[in-house]
DNA sequence: ATTATTTTGGACTGTTCAGTCCATAACTAC
DNA sequence: GTAGTTATGGACTGAACAGTCCAAAATAAT
């Protein structure tokens, strides 16, 4: 019966979370993010309600892209020691840095510009967290049952200890340090996980 | 002959640089500024020239404030491996935290919100790092001379280990997650730098 | 073709934004 | 006290803000 709508609800919901990756919340207006997802006003209110559920929207879009992608990396047949360095290294490649240069993560932007102030996007935040601390630790185990992890810290030690190494890494990334000092931190870092015991 | 001054600048700037702590650069507005500063609009423009320049004048007072502090802590004589995992938790003490809780590190703050796109506040973030880097860099050296921290690391990497932990840490903070957890990365940090070698 | 339904563009709202400006008040030096 | 200087409060600016609303266009089913 009705006319149908124009514009792919997920195409759009990829541009403005690139709006709000690129820029942050505040600073990103109705025009940038109607220009970004080629939308007009009325059709963006109509199917996202307003600003901040847009943002919302795209923050479970992006956590789940982000789980996805994660989960089929590690899903390869090569020991888990080795994909998880490829997996931090992959955190600081200029080549693999979307939608831009330097933009850091969303999830990191977003809990520091927000959290703090706004208990549901904290939600969102520590939700995104949360799942991945539980698949780094599950991960580490399994790494501990092969062989390629030398069984020390508490998995779940370690999973919070690499999610700290690539907060703190975007960060770093933002505030403009080096790449080669990025990459000596991870390897570093890395080497402490490998060897270190509770 | 004039008229003077009827405000403290540094209180003032004290003032400002607790609401952009707070609230962020750009959730902060010039109405909440002149009520945190308890100045009017006219004395604002007068002393500060604008909202932008304002916070690059809190951000330095804020780091040589920061900067003072560190150094002071670590005069005391007590065995700098002590000192250090002290200096460490205190970012994640909550009697410590100014001016509210889980309002995280300014310059951390900063740097997401601002740095990647406005370069003077990137040059004023990359001093305080550099500052801080070269400060704690020094003191592991110094801690290896007295022997309270193993020589394993080369201390300019122990140095960005560290600023990374802290970055992460302030994140993680404003994130949610919760304090046992962060004074678990901590420790496992703290043991981790000290075992580790090169 | 007509009708029912929904999207769409764009005009419009009132508010808030950072920043300017000036007349007045306050103070110092004489 | 008076003259000279500067700080101050508050009125004012135009632009940008998020969000509303409606007439017109487009579609699908009959």
């Amino acid at each position: 019966m009705p006319r149908c709508r124009e514009f792919d609800i997920d195409h759009a919901l990829d541009q403005a979370l690139n709006a709000f990756w690129l820029k942050g919340y505040e600073a990103t207006s109705m025009m940038d993010l109607m220009a970004a997802m080629g939308l007009s006003k009325s059709s963006f209110y109509e199917c996202f309600g307003s600003k901040r559920e847009a943002l919302l929207a795209a923050l479970r879009r992006y956590s789940e892209r982000e789980m996805a992608e994660t989960r089929r990396h590690f899903s390869a047949d090569v020991p888990v020691a080795e994909l998880l360095a490829a997996w931090v290294r992959h955190s600081i490649d200029p080549a693999a840095c979307r939608p831009s240069q330097r933009c850091g993560c969303l999830i990191v932007n977003i809990a520091v510009e927000l959290a703090p102030h706004d208990s549901e996007i904290e939600d969102a935040v520590r939700h995104h967290l949360d799942m991945l601390a539980a698949f780094l630790a599950e991960t580490i185990q399994r790494g501990n049952a092969e062989g390629s992890i030398p069984v020390g810290l508490d998995p779940t030690h370690g999973a919070d200890l690499l999610l700290n190494l690539v907060a703190g890494i975007q960060v770093l990334v933002k505030g403009g340090v080096e790449p080669h000092r990025l990459a000596a931190i991870i390897d570093v870092q890395l080497k402490c996980l490998f060897v270190t015991s509770d």
